[in-house]
Formats: C-alpha cells, structure tokens, sequence
DNA sequence: ATCGTGTAGCTAAACGTTAAGGTGAGAGAA
DNA sequence: TTCTCTCACCTTAACGTTTAGCTACACGAT
C-alpha cells in the first residue's frame, strides 16, 4: 500500500503538500498540484481513512443498531438511514441485534470502541435494562427510533402509536365491527403497549367493553402471532375483525386464516400497522397503518447530525410522526351484528387516502 | 475520552503494561492486573479501535455492497453476511448503491479508504463496466455474490440460476401449461440471463417452440414488471402461466392479475424465483425456488476469511448453491389445454419439498 | 544596498495504540 | 560474594496522517 510518503518523494514534494493539495486545505502552485495528481495517479494510492481518523480525532462514521433487519420497517430504514447518511459524508456501520439485549450491548462497546461519532439505536431491552451511567459512558450523541426510552435523555424519533392504533381500529370499527381482537406485542416495548393503548382508546370511544381475552401476545413474531391468532380465531365467538400490531405478525394472522378454512374479509377483517410493499399484492389487498419511514430516517440523521455540530447538549428532542391509514380491500361490513352508525362514519373518511398506494 | 496513558499513571503503570493485560498479550502479574482493571473501570476507558488498527494494520472491517436492501434476497444476505463476520471478529460496513453503478464506483474508494479487510459485493454494473485493473487497485480480497462477473478473477459464490429457472419451469409444465410467459429481468445481469435461458431449456426440453413475445423484461422491478405483465396478461391469447424472474416483480404480477380482474391460479398458474416469508401467507400461498441464503453468505464469509488467512492467491473458487422448489398453491392444471403425460410427472416429484414450509 | 513583507513549501510533532527490545531486581549456582 | 539467568515491567519507536509553525525566497519600498 503506497503511502503519501512514497506519493510525496516521487513527487519531489513534501508530505505536507501532498495533504495539502488532496485536502485543498492550502495553496500549492499548479506546477506542484500536477506532479501530485500525476504521482498519485501512478502508484495508485489511495488516503488512509484511519491514520486521518487517528490525527483529527473524527471517524466520518456513524452507528446503526437495529434488532432485525429482516422486518421490512428496519430495513427500510436502514436504507434511508445509509443513503442520508453517505450525503453528508457519513459511512454507516451495521449491527443486528436479533432482538437479543445482551448482544446489544456488546455492539454499543463496539461502537465506542470504534469511535463512532454518533449512534442510532432501535432499543431492544426494556426500559430498566438501561443504565443511565452506561450509557452515558458511551459519550456520544444517541438518537432513539421506534422504541421509546423514557429514562434516557436521548433525543427519540418515532410513530404516534397511539394515534395509529386508533386510525386501524376506527377504521374497523366504521364497518360496524364490535367484537374486535388484537394481536399484539411484547408490552414491555413501548410501541406494544402504545398501540394497545390506541386499541383501547377506540373501543372506549365508541363504548364498547374491553375484554382481555381478545387481545393475545404475538411478541411482534410471525410463529408467535400464528399460533396465538389460530387460537383465537378457531373459538366459537371468534371476533369479527383483528387488528395486528405490526407487519410480521399479519404473515403469521393470515397463515392461521388460511390453515383454519377462513377468508378475509369474508369472515374476517383485518387491518394491520406497518405497511409493506407485499401489503398490495396480497389477496385481498391488505389495508394498513403506514409509517413515514423516509421521514423518521432523515429527522433521526438531521438530529444526530445536530448534536455532533453543536456540543452544546441541549435538552433533549422528541419527534411524534404521524401515520396514515391506507384503506385497501381486507375490511368489509360485518353482516350479523348491528351496526347502526357505520355509513356515516365511512362517508367522513377521505377516500383520497388510497393515493398513497402505488408510490 | 480517556486514553491508555491516563489508565496507565492511574494504575501507576506504563501503557504496556495496561496494553498486555487488556489483550492478555503477556504476563502481567495479578497485583498490577488488578489495578489496571480498577483503572479502566473508573474512567470509563474503551480502546482505541482506531489507532489500534494503524498500529496493527488491521481493521477487522469488511465490507458489503449490495444493489437495493430492500430486497428480501438481500436483506436476509445481510443478515447472515453480519452475523456470521461478527462471530469471527469482523464488523460490516454496509453500502446500498441504489442500483446505480456510479454509486458502487464511488463505495468501492471508500471501502478502500476505510482500509476493509476484505470486500463481497452484488455487483449491479454490467460485465464491461468493470477495468480490471482498477479492481485490482482496491488491494483486498473480493468475493462476488448474486452476479457473476466472470472477467474479474474473484472468488464469487451464487445460485444455480438456470437449475432454479428449470424447476420452476418443470413445475408449471408438469401442470400442463404449454403457453408460458416469463418475466425476466436486464439481461446484462447474469442472474437474469441465467435464468432466461433455464426457461428455454425447460420449454426445449419438452419440444415447446420459444415464442418471444411472450417473453417481457420487467427489470427485476415492480412497477416494470406490473406494466409489463399487464400487458402480457390482457391479450386474448394470454398465457396460461407465467415464469416470474425474482420477488420483488412478483408483487407488480400479482397487482397486475389482480387489476386485471383475474385471479391465481384459476385463470394463470404463477412460479417465482426467490422464496421470501410474505410467499406463504398470500392467497393462494405461492410456489417458488428458493436460494439457500444462509449457506450463500457462509460461504461468502468463509472465501474471504480463508483468502485473509493466506495470502497466497491461488485461483479464484466459485461456489454454485442449489435452489429448491417450494411447491405451493399458485399454479393449477390447465384446462383448455391437451395435456398428457403431466400425471406421471407430477407424482415424481417428492411432496416433501413442502416440508422446507414455515421453517 | 537594506529592510520588511508576504507566501510557497517544508519540518516535525502529535493522534492512541502495540511490540520489540531493554532494564534491573531477585534467585540460584559457583 | 559474584556471576548468570529469568522474567516482570518499562521505554520507545513506529503506524500514516494533519497541521502548527518555520524557512527561505522574491519582490517592493525606502
């Protein structure tokens, strides 16, 4: 590897002007520059991101921990998150957790060791498996997605889960839908219990009873949702309608459907958060609760970005995206229960809301 | 951020003293080792990975360029791909070149620059694209995946593609089907001209004459293959099943058939390479080859482990993985059709294929 | 001629490690 | 006692950059 010694002797210059003329961080004379360039070009060399990070204390590199890429929200997110990133000069370093704690904090060691200027996090602990004084250990700046954690002063950057959760079951409940189930995940993640909150909520509004047994825990898995769903829905008073807490579960809702002889949304409604591009393509084509995940990923980078200018350590930010419902084919109209007030809750949706699809 | 040196006057020690019991790298006796771990844990010492790595000339990085993670095919690739590098020590810089070869070039220097140990790459340019010697000027061992480039000496490993196209080709023939369409997609890429040709040797095979025009090239893309497929499927003399090229163009056919008021596999029988979750939850659940990805991306890592070891370069090895079909739901006899010996054909093939099912 | 001034390019130190080689104390043998 | 050997620990020189500060040359003013 030619090193910007051997670019500087067959130059004839110094070391110092090579890095000059590289950097253009001082004037060389067009005589020298050309030498440079060509004596550059001739060994092939190429600058060494390392010894730069060494002297200017900067790695250029930001951390990304997520706790299964393999869930399309993450992966797409990954996907802006890199993009953004790469636009402002940042390269972005990699780690799944595989939703496991433990190998998340090794990851956050190894992200301090590689002296990452800032890290993304999808927490996947608990909220009381952080510590503060840890974490503050890592000294860098943190911004949390998708997963809420209260205790730590990190700015976060995540989807109103209540506010969809209600969209899904108002949307299930205008086609009259009493007896609604939810497939939910684990409550100790903050978007689990947000969107059972949002589930409540709906069905307080419109004063219907809430009744524990027909929300089951699919621990945000598809096997999980399978079995749990299969369960509930093989039940003589199965409910009319389910609303799945996020996308991996609704592969396990709609394989418990299939295996059990339904059809949706012949005997069953369902309405799922987390839209996906396969979400369309499905029979009947699956109405779901859309993240702006372009918009979490570029608001998590530009607060990221914020914090490494400015080392001023501000109060912590906190941004709430909205969600949009994307009604599509697998709600319809429940038939033996009464379902007085629907029509006109249906009339008071937009219809424009379908020109999301297809983007 | 504390350094070696504040551990060291800490423990009242020199740096290689701190440095040997860190990495275990000599003896230190038990007494200093102690202090020096009463030490690190009081100021919160972390090493140093990058001025570790000038020192050692190591960077326990490797890197991975694909064309688009939102691809199932490569996003489950990179999940192996990282968790498999991290078990042997290495972390991933990931880089998405959005399919644009331009993109790649520029993520190429850079892994260059970051001084990567080692480098697997998608490769998304077309064969000419590639100078050989400015390949060579990245000084790292390469291992190729999904496309082949086969002027470049580089290790590579990838699917049997013209075996998976003949599969799923047997399988919709071995219903009866005579009149196939294929949605393929650029043929520049090796992955796509692979598999045309396993479709016209499936239709060879059984003294089928090729009929281009029923041939289409979706791009390996959505919306492509949605146009595509549309047009394909509204002429009066539509084929009665369709050979589709990869996933993500399986979404735009099923949109299209479903625009188009017909229904699978009733009015087209449909087989797609790459298996992927959403595959059996849809109605009807689909039948696809399936790539073994995790054995894609050991091997991957394992090429360019064994490279890294020794440095010796011997010749490139190129790894071809077998496809398995996975019979499902989405193609049917045909009706309108002759169709003798398809009985016979169908029961030679193993029904435990769909034991590979919900894995 | 002398001095000052500006500036192109150079010298060398520093970034935080590792590791080769050196030092010196203690133990055992003569 | 003295020599030798061992070995725990230290000193120090790199690794490939950047950059502060220096040098020396040229030019204009006096």
């Amino acid at each position: 590897m030619p090193t910007i010694r051997d670019v500087a002797t067959r130059a004839g210059v110094s070391t110092a002007t090579v890095s000059a003329t590289l950097n253009g961080t001082a004037f060389v004379s067009p005589e020298l520059k050309e030498r440079v360039i060509a004596a550059v070009r001739e060994l092939g060399y190429a600058p060494d991101a390392i010894a730069r990070s060494l002297k200017q204390g900067r790695t250029h590199l930001i951390g990304l921990i997520v706790g299964d890429i393999t869930n399309p929200y993450f992966t797409e997110l990954t996907q802006v998150i890199e993009a953004t990133a790469q636009t402002q000069g940042y390269s972005v370093l990699l780690c799944d957790t595989n939703q496991e704690f433990q190998k998340e904090r090794e990851y956050l060691q190894l992200m301090r060791t590689y002296r990452v200027e800032g890290l993304i996090l999808a927490a996947t602990g608990r909220p009381d498996d952080y510590d503060l004084a840890e974490m503050h250990g890592l000294r860098m700046p943190v911004v949390l997605v998708d997963r809420a954690l209260p205790l730590l002063p990190f700015d976060s950057v995540m989807l109103d889960n209540v506010l969809a959760a209600t969209q899904a079951m108002n949307h299930i409940l205008a086609f009259g839908h009493r007896r609604i189930g939810m497939i939910g995940g684990p409550r100790h993640l903050s978007v689990a219990s947000e969107r059972e909150e949002g589930y409540r909520l709906a069905l307080q509004q419109q004063g219907i009873e809430y009744d524990g047994r027909l929300v089951r825990d699919g621990n945000f898995r598809e096997e999980d949702a399978f079995t749990v769903s299969q369960e509930l829905l093989s039940r003589s008073d199965r409910p009319s309608a389910l609303f799945v807490a996020n996308n991996h579960m609704l592969i396990g809702v709609m394989r418990a459907i299939a295996d059990l002889g339904l059809q949706c949304p012949r005997d069953v409604s369902i309405v799922s958060i987390d839209d996906f591009r396969w979400a369309n393509a499905f029979t009947p084509r699956m109405t779901t609760v859309n993240q702006p995940i372009p918009e979490i990923g570029h608001a998590a980078i530009r607060l990221l970005l914020d914090r490494l200018a400015r080392k001023a350590t501000t109060d912590p930010v906190h941004l709430v995206m909205m969600p949009t419902l994307r009604v599509r084919d697998s709600c319809k109209q429940v038939v033996f229960e009464p379902a007085e007030r629907t029509t006109a809750t249906i009339a008071s949706m937009p219809a424009s809301r379908n020109a999301f699809d297809h983007e």
